[in-house]
RNA sequence: GGGAGCAUAGCUCAGCUGGUUCAGAGCAUCUGCCUUACAAGCAGAGGGUCCGCGGUUCGAACCCGUGUGCUCCCA
């Protein structure tokens, strides 16, 4: 077969991914092996893969991957998200460019455009996650607004209602005027803002002219004012005891109240009150039982209690009232000031705190053993630092509005009579029963129930992810729950460890009495080159399915996880594209070379030559396969690849391809050809789960398969402890190579001149199994040792050199013999090593450290004295010998 | 305002319980090579006040204190 020059992505992606999934290679059933379960994050049901997910879902394919390489029945869940406020959104737009006004479709038929919406442009992004290579059971695609996930929202919406959890009130609540909904206070994001405190005088209600003066960043709330506050030892104020003041422009007379809540040292020490539209102030007023006046609308225009401005919109009247105050003479002074203010998770829009009635879970009696699994390692995070963010949130955690105004969603399953009268259940039927059960009068007048209008927070569905996935609702006791559940690691961001991952964990507890997950690893966030982070409004994210087309999907993968150190953000540079690009090509060419080897085997041919060679690279896969594993186990992913990376380039490309390469047209034993091509298809098989189209592309190429013999299932051995000594061996020869080589170069000889090369040492075992190798990579046409067969010290004209204890001589016809760099550098070297010594003798002189230090140490610094003892004096005999 | 974390080569990061032979890797850089798998490559090299200061210790990149700078989370 006549190979391509180069890896053809895109036919093998399609190939391979299209193999494996007939093969049913993703797919997993409840078996006799242990399970490996994960649950992926669910994106949003209309979203586009981004570097985000990208980054995700290659962590989440490695892990699995490499789990069905150990043993295990993997089983990873694909789904999908219904997004509740950026769905809405996006079909209230689409519904806009129709010239479709939301407000006056009715409840069914927006849904229907909705549904419409999400079969349309719906999972497309699960597909994009199959370009990628993701290995997900697509037989168990779940989204959270299935039917089935549906019920089970509302069955815990009840539950928790029965149990006292679930509750309606009246609270002040994070408002975003743009999509019209109450949010949680984990969908606000604080940012630092450039806003303007404005200093207003409150005319004193003494008759005389005096005034008090408040500083506000938000003077279009005075028309809400229910009292003016100062602190009760504030002197300067001391003399309002009892007083009252008028709000400017309106001159409703309210009090002046006295509170240790104030900060004396900000703006005047006087604040202004509003109940209706800040928390701290809502607080004051229910302590001093001061009025709430609600002057916004729900879409942040004035209302009619603001009494003027009505209809306008927030920020407008704030630059219309400054004008005013300042007309009207109630405008001190305005200053620069800088602020956090609240904007919406999702619409970005300026949160609005305002009072309302809503639906609250409380979450006191649910946090205790979720807090408890955390901090006790039952569940385990990675990296452990958010144990600290966890705790932090979990002592503090307040109650959880759960109700939005919004229609896309669970809807709330609650009705109501003519009389405000509340029925809890899961189905109208239900409900109407309770109705007739508590009020036969009325409902034999009036037998219609309300239901509630508001659907629940996206998240309230998302935790019960993984359980639900596993049909938890319908059969509790079903075979794959109790096989998969708990799941073995979720891999999500940091920053939905409250929105989601403490919830899933209460739920878990609350509802299967056990944690939902073993571990959780949390990846960093995608940043670009300059450490911001990706988003759509700056721009810097890249077009990932043009990355997958252009550069195929193994060298994303590769691009992404070689720049992802755990637990810390990945900052990612399409460079590294390149970088995994060039890997793909060599492991490509290695493969070409190997194949070019395939005619010219011979059985029975001597090996000897080589045996080091192959004894040392089986030594260092074995020591790099353990040394993985830990590293997979830590989640150290990154510098995983980096490991396969260099042993790969570096072992087996740059060394071991060298030394086991036949000369030209020459033979090569079968022997040696069949433990290379064994060999390499370990290397395929270490890297597989981080890069595995063309791992699985080269596994077929490089080797007739029988079918079932992919490289996706196929089980890694186990390898035992390497050789320390065969390890040091070939580290030694590369050392001798690469060391001629150098001295080579630095008197000017150039590749093609041979040279001769004579060895001085006392290690000849050694040199019987690695001097072909050597001779060879020096380009040495002869190589003696010094005291062997009559072979004698040279005297001139030779280039000397240590290497560790040996003492090496290159002799050279066509070389220009400058020994001074090398005496000098000799030189260097020796004083080196005697400083060290005096070093490491002032250590052991020391009666402190000899009596302190343990055993082991001092042995190794004893170590350490002969080994440079020994080096010394071989630099000294070379430097005589120069 | 409260909390967490980070600071090591030009860049991105390792460096485990304080103790290995000038503190390691990749990328980038420099030099020489189109050597018959690979120039998307090969060979070789250079590059560090381990953020500053103080302390503990026989011994500190590592532990403690402090200062500075940065990042994130929460209010």
């Amino acid at each position: 077969m006549e190979l391509a020059k180069n890896f053809q992505h895109t036919e093998a992606e399609l190939k391979w991914y299209a193999h494996w999934e007939k093969s049913g290679y993703f797919k997993s059933e409840p078996d006799d092996r242990p399970p490996y379960t994960i649950v992926m994050p669910p994106p949003n049901v209309t979203g586009v893969l981004h570097m985000g997910h990208a980054l995700n879902n290659s962590v989440q394919d490695i892990l699995i991957r490499r789990a069905k390489m150990t043993g295990y029945n993997t089983c990873w869940v694909p789904g999908t998200d219904h997004a509740s406020i950026a769905t809405e959104a996006k079909v209230v737009g689409m519904l806009r460019d129709m010239g479709i006004d939301k407000k006056k479709l009715p409840r069914d038929e927006f849904l229907k455009y909705a549904w419409e919406w999400k079969e349309k442009y719906g999972g497309i992004i699960l597909k994009q996650l199959e370009k990628l290579g993701c290995s997900l059971d697509w037989s168990r695609t779940n989204f959270t607004m299935d039917d089935a996930y549906y019920a089970s929202v509302i069955r815990v919406f009840v539950d928790l209602h029965e149990k006292g959890l679930i509750y309606r009130g009246v609270k002040m609540i994070n408002w975003d005027p743009k999509a019209k909904t109450a949010l949680s206070d984990e969908e606000v994001m604080h940012k630092q803002t450039n806003s303007k405190l404005y200093y207003v005088r409150y005319k004193l209600d003494t008759g005389k002219d005096e005034y008090i003066t408040v500083a506000t960043v938000r003077p279009e709330t005075i028309l809400g004012d229910t009292a003016v506050c100062v602190h009760p030892e504030d002197e300067r104020y001391a003399h309002l005891k009892g007083q009252y003041c008028f709000v400017p422009l309106i001159n409703r007379r309210i009090p002046i109240i006295f509170d240790d809540y104030i900060d004396k040292e900000f703006g005047t020490g006087a604040l202004k009150v509003t109940p209706a539209h800040d928390i701290n102030d809502y607080n004051l007023g229910l302590k001093h039982g001061l009025p709430v006046i609600d002057t916004l609308n729900d879409d942040g225009t004035m209302s009619e209690a603001a009494q003027l401005y009505i209809g306008m919109d927030r920020f407008a009247t704030r630059k219309k009232i400054v004008e005013d105050l300042k007309a009207a003479g109630n405008l001190v002074k305005e200053e620069d000031y800088s602020n956090q203010v609240g904007y919406s998770e999702r619409t970005n829009e300026v949160i609005e705190p305002r009072l309302s009635m809503q639906w609250w879970c409380n979450m006191q009696e649910l946090a205790k053993p979720a807090l408890e699994a955390v901090m006790s390692d039952q569940i385990e995070f990675h990296p452990a630092k958010f144990k600290n963010t966890y705790r932090h949130w979990m002592g503090g955690i307040k109650d959880w509005c759960i109700s939005r105004q919004l229609w896309w969603g669970q809807r709330i399953p609650a009705w109501y009579d003519s009389e405000n009268g509340l029925y809890v259940a899961k189905t109208s039927e239900e409900a109407h029963e309770q109705y007739k059960i508590t009020k036969p009068e009325l409902a034999a007048k009036q037998p219609e129930l309300r239901q509630d209008e508001d659907v629940l927070d996206t998240w309230f569905s998302s935790w019960l992810w993984p359980m639900e996935v596993f049909d938890w609702n319908r059969t509790p006791d079903n075979t794959d729950l109790k096989y998969y559940y708990p799941t073995s690691t979720l891999v999500t961001a940091p920053e939905i460890i409250f929105f989601w991952v403490a919830r899933m964990i209460m739920a878990g507890y609350e509802y299967m009495g056990e944690k939902p997950f073993d571990k959780v690893y949390f990846t960093g966030i995608v940043r670009d080159k300059q450490g911001r982070k990706m988003s759509k409004s700056l721009g810097n994210s890249p077009d990932l399915l043009q990355m997958i087309e252009d550069s195929g999907a193994d060298a994303v993968r590769f691009s992404v996880m070689i720049s992802s150190p755990a637990g810390n953000d990945l900052l990612f540079d399409e460079s590294q594209l390149e970088q995994g690009r060039n890997f793909i090509n060599k492991m490509w060419n290695a493969m070409k070379l190997v194949k070019g080897w395939e005619t010219r085997t011979v059985d029975g041919l001597e090996d000897s030559q080589v045996k080091f060679a192959l004894d040392w690279m089986d030594a260092r896969l074995a020591h790099v396969s353990q040394e993985l594993a830990e590293m997979i186990k830590d989640f150290r992913l990154s510098e995983g690849l980096k490991t396969i990376y260099s042993l790969i380039w570096n072992d087996f490309c740059s060394w071991y391809l060298e030394w086991v390469k036949p000369g030209m047209e020459q033979p090569l034993s079968r022997n040696v050809y069949e433990r290379t091509i064994n060999i390499y298809e370990q290397l395929l098989q270490l890297l597989h789960p981080y890069m595995p189209f063309v791992t699985e592309e080269i596994y077929h190429l490089i080797k007739d398969r029988q079918a079932g013999d992919d490289l996706i299932v196929k089980q890694l051995p186990v390898y035992s402890t390497p050789d320390a000594v065969t390890l040091a061996s070939g580290t030694k020869l590369q050392e001798l190579i690469t060391a001629v080589r150098d001295t080579r170069i630095k008197n000017q000889l150039k590749p093609k001149d041979t040279i001769k090369l004579w060895i001085d040492t006392t290690h000849h075992s050694f040199y019987e199994g690695a001097q072909d190798m050597l001779r060879r990579q020096v380009n040495a046409e002869q190589l003696g040792f010094i005291g062997k067969d009559g072979a004698q010290a040279p005297t001139t004209g030779m280039i000397a050199l240590v290497v560790q204890t040996d003492k090496l001589y290159i002799e050279a016809a066509a070389a220009t013999i400058d020994t001074t760099v090398q005496r000098e550098q000799m030189q260097k070297d020796l004083e080196y090593f005697k400083g060290f010594i005096v070093s490491v003798s002032k250590k052991l002189d020391n009666e402190k450290f000899v009596a302190n230090a343990k055993p082991d140490v001092i042995a190794n610094e004893r170590k350490k004295m002969a080994d440079a003892q020994d080096k010394v004096k071989t630099l000294e005999e070379s430097l005589a010998a120069m």
